[in-house]
DNA sequence: ACAATGTTTCGAAACGATTCGAAACAATTT
DNA sequence: AAATTGTTTCGAATCGTTTCGAAACATTGT
């Protein structure tokens, strides 16, 4: 890399480094003979500006930091996508760090953007404690993407997780189905909670018991999906639906139910959450809540690019959470509970 | 976010500011009695150094720079969890950059990383010119990955793809093949090419004789694959057994098939590229050549790391360029041809 | 022709660290 | 007690920009 300041292109222009300065960021009037000096010698120099030079002087650095528990997890790529198209749009770019879902890891990563004067952060958070009240004391940018922290006021974003439960838990309703069970991931993350209670409250709209048995905490792992799948199907009377509260517990419930050789969705339904390519060519092709993944992340960005722009003032705005509507898609892993299967085809038979 | 710098820890503890930055890097002896003062004042002030202003003198930023097609597909962020993994240790961090497949924007992008000086580039490449010889000859720490350019000295790793497409194309001659049909990617992306030379190689060691229509050229997308799956399986004498070339190919002629209602592997044996959690889970579960994606990563961030602290001198290792070896996984989408089925069957009565 | 006004242009001081060489001090040898 | 050596400490210059205020110049109205 030659490398060469705006010293050189000044001396090359004949101008003072004070009038490329002006030139390049338009900051004052620019004659037209020294513009065109200017740019030829910046021509002739290939001459890129220093951003960190430049970011110590502004106090900004126009990267922003994004901590994931894990990139691994196909939701995250998307956001990812989403926070790179609003990046882009203002010059900014991303450091990406996994947490590796470690608090511990997590404060690491989160000191060392601090020290790189990132000018803001996106945070899925481990953590559930309030170790990051300070920070938004502080009145650092940060907004809180797909888990939300508890008990602090923050900026967040994040499917309307309640909803996209209720939702698919009134799916299965719809159907006829009454014995539902839910598979749950960490319950101290907030998007399992918060659908384990649009669960509960489709179930109680419906007058309809949920059952110690058919409510099942994993870790969001292939593996606890597995185990909560063959457990539950083992019971003396299996639930007739289950919905598991995100991809990979989904994927372990689909293994639990094919070594079992129970048939999907003849003898049991089964929705789930994300929806990647796999998910509708899978056997049978998964009904799922899909998440604005993308969208996700650009909002989450642009709320961020917000904070990092406000001035004083705007308190309002600080807090904003927003929570965007997930999708139900329905495809062919729910049907009617095997019960009510038979009525259905005599009546179909019957009636058309 | 309040900013103390170095001469706020300096003035509070009594000493010049060049003791501190001493003391900080343990660039010189600090006595007892000032680290005690100097590391109490830090403490008091919640001091930490700012990266930018040390960058800007010591001509290092410690970060880098990594470029891929599309983080959304799942190889990618295994690639990064290894990238990550190896810089955290030498407390890099990285950049991550879309290029969308799209040459213009990896340009683009490639600049603004070179003005935010970082110290070195990972780059899986979209384009096939020799845009990057500059920048290699400019001895700019760049190391290449996954995809590889085509002419130009350059230091890069990837999977050994030639080997790869070999040992899939051998497994389903092995069960006695012959019909064997490849759907390749771009080709101008070395994976793809390479593949398709190792299935060539393959063919030609055990004089079949490569049919045309046997030969797609996709271009890495689900659709391709599908509309591939469709019109060979369509042919009126098909391939018995279908080399895909990426995983997301693999989806589509995977749902090609199962619209066909061809029974895989009874009708046609199938092999694809890349193994996640969905591939073991899919129905069949299938039989894939899984790339050491992490590891991958971590050699690329390893030799990254080495060209940044090369002083002058070792030319030789510059240009180093390491394969690792892919993974036949053999699972349950590849079986012996329907032809040979037979026979295995009435063999195995008589047998055994 | 001169003052008043509006543009361009520039010199110099930051931003927050590192680093060189000299100054200050202590310990040792003569 | 002076000279020598070695260790701490510090002042000041520097990295490559931005930015402030003043200087230089051109333009206009009187």
């Amino acid at each position: 890399m030659a490398k060469y300041t705006m010293r050189d292109v000044a001396r090359l222009a004949g101008v003072s480094i004070a009038t490329v300065s002006a030139y390049i960021n338009g900051t004052a009037g620019v004659s037209e003979r020294l513009t065109a000096k200017i740019a030829e010698a910046m021509a002739a120099l290939d001459y890129h500006p220093d951003q960190v030079a430049r970011s110590l002087k502004v106090g900004r650095t126009q990267v922003i930091g994004m901590v994931v528990p894990d990139v691994t997890n196909a939701f995250f790529p998307e956001v990812i996508r989403g926070v790179e198209d609003a990046a882009a749009v203002e010059g900014y770019s991303v450091i990406l760090c996994n947490s590796n879902e470690d608090a511990e890891q997590e404060k690491r990563h989160l000191s060392t953007l601090f020290s790189r004067r990132v000018d803001g952060v996106l945070l899925a958070c481990t953590d559930t404690a309030a170790a990051y009240g300070s920070l938004i004391q502080r009145r650092f940018p940060i907004v809180f993407l797909d888990r939300i922290p508890q008990g602090i006021p923050h900026a967040g974003v994040c499917t309307d997780n309640e909803g996209a439960g209720h939702v698919a838990t009134r799916h299965l309703i719809g159907l006829g189905h009454k014995r539902i069970a839910f598979v749950a991931g960490n319950l101290r993350h907030s998007p399992h909670a918060e659908r384990l209670n649009g669960f509960r409250k489709a179930m109680q709209e419906a007058n309809i018991a949920v059952r110690d048995e058919c409510l099942r905490m994993g870790d969001q792992s292939i593996e606890s999906g597995y185990k909560a799948g063959l457990e539950m199907m083992r019971l003396a009377v299996p639930p007739t639906a289950i919905i598991a509260s995100n991809n990979r517990m989904l994927l372990g419930l689909m293994r639990a139910v094919n070594e079992l050789k129970i048939r999907c969705p003849q003898q049991v339904s089964i929705v789930g959450f994300d929806d990647f390519a796999w998910t509708q060519h899978f056997t049978p092709p998964l009904t799922v809540i899909a998440q604005p993944a993308h969208e996700l992340g650009r909002k989450a960005m642009e709320m961020l690019l917000g904070q990092i722009r406000a001035g004083e003032g705007n308190e309002t705005k600080r807090f904003e959470n927003l929570r965007l509507a997930g999708e139900l898609r329905v495809r062919e892993s729910t049907a009617r509970p095997p019960a009510l299967q038979l009525v259905g085809k005599t009546r179909r038979k019957g009636g058309d």
